[in-house]
DNA sequence: GAAAGTCCTTGATATAAATCAATCGATTAA
DNA sequence: TTAATCGATTGATTTATATCAAGGACTTTC
C-alpha cells in the first residue's frame, strides 16, 4: 500500500489480517445460504466458486488464486449465494468485513481500495459473459488459458507451463462447456502445435497463434 | 435511507445527487474508454449496457431501469470499460464518484449502501453466467420475462404485462442466442398459451408455467 | 503389485441453435 | 399515399457442441 501511514496505522490495517484459516482440498472455505461475516484473501492455494441450480446444474464462477479475494457475493444479503471450494490445501486470511467498513472510513486508501476489488469482479464478469455469450469452444479455452498463464507469472511463475488445478469438467463449467468439449479442444490445439498438453500440465508453445484465436478477425497487419 | 440524520447531514447527502442529465434515445451515457468520474442513478428511462470486442461482437451485459445505478465497471481502472446506451429518453442522477467516497467515510449508511449495490451485481452477473452457461433458449427467454416483470413491478407496473424496450437482437446478444430464436421462443411460448406476444407487448398468461421452465426438474409437489 | 476409483481421451451420433433466405408488419420519410 | 426503412417472423438447412459409449491413463488404497 503506496501511502504515508505510521507505525500505529498500519497496525490497525494489519489487524484486518489478523487470523488465518486453512482449508484441505475439496473443504468448503464458505456455500450457498452462510451467513456472511468475512471477506478472505487467498494467501496459498487454489479456489473455485460456483452456482447450483435448483436441479442440480453446476455453474463454476471463477477460479482464484494468492492474492484474490472471495466472498463478495455475500455482502448484498449478508448471506454467501455462492460456495468456495479449495482445489489445493489453501490458507486464507479472514477479514472481517466489519472491520473492513471500519477502517474503510478512516483509510481513504483502503476504501478506494475495497471499491477497485469490487469493480475489478464486476468488469471480470463482464468479460466472461461475452466470452459464453459470443465465443465458439476454441476461442473460450484460448481466452481461459492465457488468463491463467498471465495470472501465474504476475505471481512470479512461467509465462509459458502451467499445472492446472482443476478438472476438465470444472474448466467446462466454466466456460460453459462439456468436458469432452474442453478435451477436445486441447487435444486440437495441441494438435495444431500451440500448445503442449500432458493431463494437468500446458505448454504454451506459439502464444501469438494462441492469442489470435481469441481475436479471430484480426488483420495480420495488427498482430 | 432509513436512519437517524438531521437536516444538514440530509443535505449533504443530497449534494451527491445535485446534477441531473437528460439522454436521448440512442445516445450514450459513456462510452468504453471514457475517463470514469460518476456514477449515474436512474431517474427515469431505460438503459443497455454493452460490450464490443476487437471484432465487432457486440454482448449486452445488462438493461438498467429508474432506481438502478450504472458505471460500476468505471472504478477499477478510471476508464469505463462498457457503453452505456439510452434505449428511451432518459434522465440520470450524475453522482461524483469523488463525493460518494468522501460521504461513504462520513455515513457508514452510505458507505454500506455503496457496498451493496456492488454486490448485487456481482451476483446478478453469477446468476447471468449460470444462464449462458447451463440454461436453454426457453429457460433463459423465460427467466428474462420474468426477472423484467419483476423489476417493474416493483415499480408500480403491472405484474403480467410490459412494452420490452428493446429489440429481439437485443435481448439475444444478453442471452447469447441470435434474434431468430429468440421470435422463434416467443412464438413457441405464445403459442403453449404461457404468454401473449405482440411486438414489444408482452403478457404474462400463466406465471406458473413460466417459473416451472425456469426449474425444469422441479418435482410438481414443491410448486 | 493388483484392484478400484478418478479423470481424460476419442469415436459415433443426436440435437439445439445458428445461418441463410424470404416475407411480413410497423413506422418514418417523401 | 407510396416508398423506404427497420424490426419481427417463419422456413429450410447447416453446424458446433452435446450426448452416449468405450477404453485408456493415472492415482490411491490395500
Amino acid at each position: 500500500m503506496p501511502v504515508g501511514l505510521d507505525v500505529n496505522d498500519m497496525q490497525k490495517l494489519d489487524s484486518i489480517v489478523a487470523t488465518r484459516k486453512h482449508v484441505k482440498q475439496g473443504q468448503m472455505l464458505f456455500s450457498n445460504g452462510d451467513p456472511f461475516t468475512s471477506l478472505y484473501a487467498i494467501r496459498t492455494g487454489f479456489f473455485k466458486t460456483c452456482l447450483s441450480n435448483e436441479d442440480g446444474r453446476e455453474q463454476v464462477t471463477g477460479f482464484q488464486m494468492a492474492g484474490e479475494i472471495i466472498g463478495l457475493d455475500g455482502i448484498v444479503s449478508d448471506h454467501h449465494s455462492c460456495n468456495a471450494v479449495a482445489l489445493e490445501d489453501a490458507e486464507v486470511c479472514v477479514m472481517p468485513f466489519a472491520n473492513i467498513e471500519d477502517l474503510s472510513r478512516e483509510f481513504p486508501v483502503l476504501q478506494r481500495h475495497v471499491h477497485k476489488v469490487m469493480s475489478r469482479e464486476i468488469v471480470r464478469e463482464n468479460g466472461m459473459m461475452m466470452m459464453l455469450g459470443n465465443m465458439r469452444a476454441e476461442e473460450r479455452l484460448a481466452a481461459f488459458l492465457l488468463n491463467l498463464v498471465q495470472r501465474l507469472h504476475a505471481r512470479g511463475f512461467s509465462q509459458s507451463e502451467m499445472i492446472l488445478r482443476m478438472t476438465r469438467e470444472e474448466i467446462g463449467s466454466y466456460l460453459g462447456l462439456k468436458l469432452e468439449t474442453i478435451s477436445r479442444t486441447f487435444s486440437k490445439l495441441s494438435e495444431d502445435g500451440i500448445i503442449e498438453v500432458k493431463q494437468r500440465y500446458v505448454r504454451i508453445l506459439r502464444p501469438d497463434e494462441l492469442k489470435k484465436i481469441t481475436n479471430p478477425q484480426m488483420s495480420p497487419s495488427c498482430s
